[in-house]
DNA sequence: TAGATTGTTAATCGATTAACAATC
DNA sequence: TAGATTGTTAATCGATTAACAATC
């Protein structure tokens, strides 16, 4: 996926945590924030949330700190999170299921108008309301429902073939839960989840912690 | 949590990555790779792709490139995935049943031994043949089992008591699902899957392509 | 006004890329 | 030997941190 926009993915990826943690300064009633304060709950230096808070415009106020609403308004709206969007579930398997059942993802603008899977016993059924659908439809329906967002649950080995799909019916972004890199065009947006990445990150650092350990010893 | 070692996690995260690529190369019965073929495969440059693994050692060798089997081998044993790992997944609902029917991660080396919830009609299930229990029994089973690895797919206001009772047991690392942070002691390896700052990234890169098209055309 | 804290520039740090000698 | 490609050093680039004037 190109980028035009001057704005370093590094920042993109900080602000969803700005926006919970603001989430959570507002249910607790908080009203104002300074940056040192930020930088306590978050782990982020209070300098770096300056600048990347001033990437997108001047929420502050000398003196004073942050609106805790209003900065979290603004936050929601840069992330556009005050619009909502269509998605499909592709793949009705438990991954599918949890997300299909995950109610914050709708509360959040991201709403499942549809599941897919090419197993004819959850063809039909409803998850959360939701209908799981002959994936052999996926293209008809993308295309007459104005989806915006594609999320694929299938295995490995039918990802890049519903990616396809996905593409073809007009798809503008794929979030991508399968073991697998997908190629679509440059403009269609691909933000990958792979669970395995993250777990054998783990076991990477269980292993040199331990060598880390054993050679203290020494 | 603290580190030790000078590998810098940028490198680390992508080590996950050289395994995937490699290990399909060796399912195509590609012998050998240059850094340049890995780098078209990758989407790394040559170039760093060499810098990270002159990190771990020079598997190369001038004028040929790597051999393929030897380096996944290689990679795989720095990963620690030359090992196996007793984990326990807190929270039967649908992600943590995806996550305990998911035989890639058992294949790894992360057996699931066990899994835990507070619901009634789900403790004494088998799930893929892993036995439901009380989360009562978490710390007894996590102690009496040296289990390394707790995954934690519970909601959020769960999951704090659950790293803390995980913590307690003597667990070494935690794979947190939950929508939120959790603390620990410094010598717990946490490693988050925050999903909604993925999703949120995906609206923020929907919204920023839109402003730039908007701006372009006028 | 004095104190606090932002917005912003400059300095530093770390990660990526380029270049090339070494060598298979 | 000639060609290819690594390992490694040096150069560049980008991201983070420090510092401080502006100002609420």
């Amino acid at each position: 996926m190109e980028r035009f926009s001057s704005i370093s993915m590094a920042v993109v990826r900080r602000l969803p945590k700005y926006y919970r943690y603001l989430g959570e300064l507002k249910k607790n009633d908080v009203k104002r924030v300074s940056s040192q304060e930020l930088s306590r709950i978050t782990g982020f230096t209070a300098s770096q949330i300056r600048q990347d808070l001033n990437c997108f415009g001047g929420f502050g106020q000398q003196g004073y700190g942050y609106n805790v609403d209003d900065l979290h308004q603004n936050i929601g709206s840069i992330l556009g999170l005050d619009k909502v969007y269509k998605t499909v579930i592709v793949g009705a398997g438990n991954l599918g299921q949890a997300i299909a059942n995950y109610t914050f993802f709708a509360k959040s603008g991201f709403i499942p108008e549809a599941l897919f899977d090419i197993n004819p016993k959850l063809i039909g059924l409803r998850i959360n309301d939701i209908k799981v659908y002959d994936v052999e439809e996926l293209e008809s329906f993308v295309r007459d429902n104005d989806i915006e967002i594609g999320i694929i649950c299938t295995p490995k080995n039918q990802c890049q073939k519903v990616a396809e799909t996905l593409a073809r019916a007009g798809i503008k972004a794929i979030w991508n839960f399968a073991p697998s890199d997908i190629t679509v065009s440059d403009d269609i947006i691909v933000e990958n989840v792979h669970l395995s990445e993250s777990l054998f990150t783990i076991s990477y650092l269980l292993k040199e912690k331990e060598e880390v350990l054993k050679a203290k010893k020494l």
